[in-house]
RNA sequence: GCCGGAAUGGCGGAACUGGUAGACGCGCUGGACUCAAAAUCCAGUGCCUUAUUGGCAUGUCGGUUCGAUUCCGACUUCCGGCACCA
């Protein structure tokens, strides 16, 4: 079977020899660099998980590989770096679990990780490859806390937190539903535990301003915008009947002063315990119209009214809120208002300049809670001295280890893991005599990744967190993807930590990722019982229309959903791969659908690529003709429009319009008489970013020297793009009725001539029906009765 | 609930700036090759209508326009985020 393209052993020898030819590698030498114009291209580095790489994951990993082998033929220098998100719950779980240390089982993870990764081909410098995990890396990492620190911008507070008391632990949110853990319905309360927050609101403005220059989609802009939350609301003191108090009401439209007939104060506010309301306060408002009047009255500003004060949590997400209701426009006002039998009344709008409060602007944004009662993240660079102040830590001391601990779970006092270190690690003997105390939280996983993408310009310099030099040449990122789940947190977190690098100087522009594209979740079916808690496929069974839990025949309820690890939803990469290879599991990731919309995953759609790569290794195998290509006509014109095609829309990643007119060119070249060699070679170029590795072998056995993946990207004739034969669509009332062949760029006097010739248009015209003609060049003629 | 998306044949999708709806692929049907099968090749394939130069079709309802998958308004369903999954 020579005929027969064997995927398996091409697709092995050319990632060996791109492996040791090491052309993948970037120069770290700046004069090298500055050779050549610079592109910059991430991925949002994976997190490491135990359950391994799912088809998600190669969908962007493929979209920036077909750019950066794009780039790299039309001269830039291109980096296009891979690391790992290496710290996290899941793995702190799996290290509960097993009691294995954490560190090993991210090294297990990370192994597979990029065994699979490495089986699709992609052309990664890997000698920058970073692990956040790593102490090189982390060093960094504590670093800019302490940047930050000194910038005020870190601080402590006391805040809720979700906190399992049988477990002994915090939960994240995903873990609870209906105040019970998932896993095992132990209660969740809320406690107030001492954090760490950083001040990310002292760059709320900044962060909103800024997104005006970045090229980004509109809809994640807006998304951010919107997390921010700025408004403009005024504040008014309001006198509270028989108190000293004064309380502090916000609205938004002080006009509407006079519709108000009650005010509304948040269960969470610090008046309510100051005004001797403790006996409310243990009241749980659940229900979002719940509320309570608390007996006190406040006095309306300007008519002097007496208007009654109610608590309720309908107001505001804002703990500390109290707002003036107005019923009459206000919707929410208005049902709590019907709920409660409050007034609503008619009103007159009074003038701006009798507006009794003081203009000022709000955000919704709220600090970062930036600690984590958990092992498997970074030491936070501080100590608490025995007056129970804090002191950081000298640069020179970084970086903080992560000590060795029997078991990685909370203590037996409800400390954190880290609590139970032995004494060398918790304690440290100050100059004066006093015993300062470790810190014992640790930073959450956001840490590592909010500067990562600055390691890999530099990974191993162990002076700096990268040569400034260095960050000048490539810094911005050109081109960011990733899922669209992080368009607000993440790229919100790393914007701010990059806005204090900048202002500290350490990084050049004001903004990390210049453009930013997010790909649409890959979605599969998972299966879920009435906790909430998921099971595996494998658990499940179907009977019927329904699903059930083989083991004790429990109803699940399946949905369409994000292919996560949590979800137990993912589909393998490997599994793909070994029968219809990596070529073909590129193309399908691309041909799917557009990069940046929601797509079900269905294997059969992978027929069609994989034939596909069967047919250009058979197109390839034809008795080649040395002949000029352009002696072939019509082959050549298709080859120069696929090229246009190609050039286009694979920058703009429109990936899955551009495989399609890969294939029309191989249909059409497959049919033809004669294929001229020059064609082919040509051809084999532009298909070598999506499937680089069946070009690499059709590229040698074309007796070429060197990789394709050096070879310099085409170049197209305008000329040859454009269609002299045009069809012309004849329509009456905008309806279609007939069309005819003509040359392009008549002028509308001859379209209109040859349209009256049509027998349906003559009859029409005879009849003197038509009242007005419409004729949009080389397109259409329409004529209106 | 709030914020952001999505909806086009049996299926994934195409239509770049308001101008031929269904490119390309999957599936299906028929044919060629074969002892047979696989693979491959050729033809057909939105729905309705007996054919048609007919009618209906881009989630639903309405609007703007000579003309709407594309613009505007309302709605339905599904998906993502909502601050400790990342």
């Amino acid at each position: 079977m020579i005929n027969s393209y064997i995927f398996s052993e091409v697709e092995l020898k050319w990632q060996n020899k791109w492996e040791q030819s090491g052309i993948f590698k970037v120069s770290q030498n700046l004069e090298e660099l500055h050779k050549k114009p610079k592109y910059y291209i991430l991925d949002m580095f994976p997190y490491p998980s135990g359950s391994g790489l799912h088809v998600g994951h190669p969908e962007g990993y493929t979209a920036t590989d077909v750019i950066a082998r794009i780039k790299r033929m039309q001269g830039f220098n291109v980096l296009h770096p891979m690391g790992w998100d290496a710290f996290g719950l899941p793995t702190e779980r799996a290290a509960v679990r097993e009691n294995t240390h954490p560190a090993i089982i991210t090294k297990r993870n990370i192994g597979n990780f990029k065994k699979q990764i490495k089986r699709l081909g992609f052309s990664y410098d890997w000698s920058r490859e970073i692990d956040t995990s790593n102490p090189d890396y982390y060093k960094w990492t504590q670093w800019i806390f302490l940047k930050l620190y000194k910038k005020g911008l870190a601080y402590l507070e006391n805040v809720e937190v979700n906190w399992c008391q049988k477990l002994g632990t915090v939960l994240a949110n995903e873990e609870i539903k209906d105040n019970k853990y998932i896993e095992t319905g132990d209660p969740v309360e809320r406690r107030v535990m001492r954090q760490w927050m950083l001040r990310i609101t002292a760059y709320a403005e900044r962060l909103l301003v800024d997104l005006d220059d970045v090229d980004w989609p509109e809809n994640v802009k807006e998304m951010q915008r919107n997390w921010i939350g700025k408004s403009v609301k005024y504040e008014i003191d309001l006198q509270i009947e028989n108190q000293d108090e004064k309380l502090k009401i916000y609205t938004a439209n002080p006009e509407a002063i006079n519709g108000c007939t009650f005010c509304v104060i948040s269960s969470k506010h610090h008046l309510i315990e100051k005004l001797n309301l403790e006996r409310f306060k243990m009241l749980k408002l659940d229900s979002e119209n719940f509320g309570y009047f608390t007996g006190k009255y406040v006095i309306h500003p300007v008519n002097k009214k007496r208007l009654p004060l109610w608590c309720a949590d309908y107001i505001n997400e804002i703990d500390e809120m109290a707002i003036m209701a107005v019923p009459k426009i206000n919707k929410k006002d208005n049902i709590f208002a019907k709920l409660h039998n409050l007034p609503i009344i008619d009103y007159e709008i009074i003038n701006k300049i009798d507006y009794v409060g003081i203009e000022k602007v709000n955000y919704r944004l709220r600090d970062w809670l930036f600690s984590r009662q958990r092992y498997w993240g970074e030491p936070f660079p501080v100590l608490i001295l025995s007056d129970d102040t804090i002191k950081i830590l000298n640069e020179e001391e970084l970086p903080v280890l992560l000590p060795a601990i029997d078991e990685y779970r909370s203590t037996g006092n409800c400390e954190p893991p880290l609590a139970r270190a032995t004494k060398d690690w918790l304690e440290v003997l100050q100059t004066d005599g006093t015993i300062a105390k470790r810190e014992t939280n640790t930073m959450p996983q956001w840490a590592g990744s909010c500067w990562y993408y600055l390691r890999y310009l530099d990974p191993n310099n162990s002076f700096n967190l990268c040569n400034s030099e260095i960050e000048k040449y490539w810094m911005p990122v050109d081109l960011y993807i990733g899922g669209v789940e992080h368009a607000v947190l993440h790229l919100l977190y790393a914007r701010f930590w990059h806005k204090v690098l900048y202002d500290c100087g350490v990084v050049s522009t004001k903004e990390p990722f210049k453009k930013l594209f997010n790909q649409g979740m890959i979605l599969s079916n998972s299966y879920q019982d009435e906790n909430g808690k998921y099971y595996f496929p494998e658990q499940v069974s179907q009977i019927g229309q329904n699903y059930y839990i083989k083991e004790n025949n429990k109803i699940v309820k399946t949905q369409i959903e994000k292919m996560s690890k949590s979800r137990y939803n993912v589909i393998n990469p490997d599994e793909v791969i070994d029968k219809y290879g990596a070529d073909a599991m590129r193309l399908y990731e691309l041909f799917m659908g557009p990069l940046d919309q929601v797509k079900q995953w269905e294997t059969s759609g992978l027929e069609g690529v994989y034939r596909f790569i069967q047919r250009v290794w058979r197109m390839s195998l034809r008795n080649l003709s040395n002949i000029n290509g352009k002696s072939c006509p019509k082959l050549w014109k298709t080859l120069n429009k696929t090229i246009k095609f190609s050039s286009e829309r694979t920058i703009e990643l429109k990936f899955n319009t551009v495989i399609a007119q890969l294939m029309i060119f191989v249909n059409e070249a497959t049919s033809a008489p004669i294929l001229p060699r020059e064609i082919l070679c040509t051809f084999i170029k532009i298909l070598s970013p999506y499937a680089p590795h069946i070009a690499e072998e059709i590229w040698e056995k074309l007796g070429n020297d060197g990789f394709v993946a050096n070879a310099e990207w085409p170049k197209f004739d305008e000329d040859q793009c454009i269609e002299s034969e045009i069809t012309i669509v004849v329509q009456i009332n905008g309806k279609k009725r007939a069309e005819f062949l003509t040359s392009r760029g008549q002028t509308e006097e001859m379209i209109k001539s040859q349209a009256l010739e049509l027998d349906k248009i003559k009859i029409l015209s005879q009849e003197g029906q038509i009242k007005k003609i419409i004729i949009i060049q080389d397109k259409i003629i329409n004529f209106i009765t």
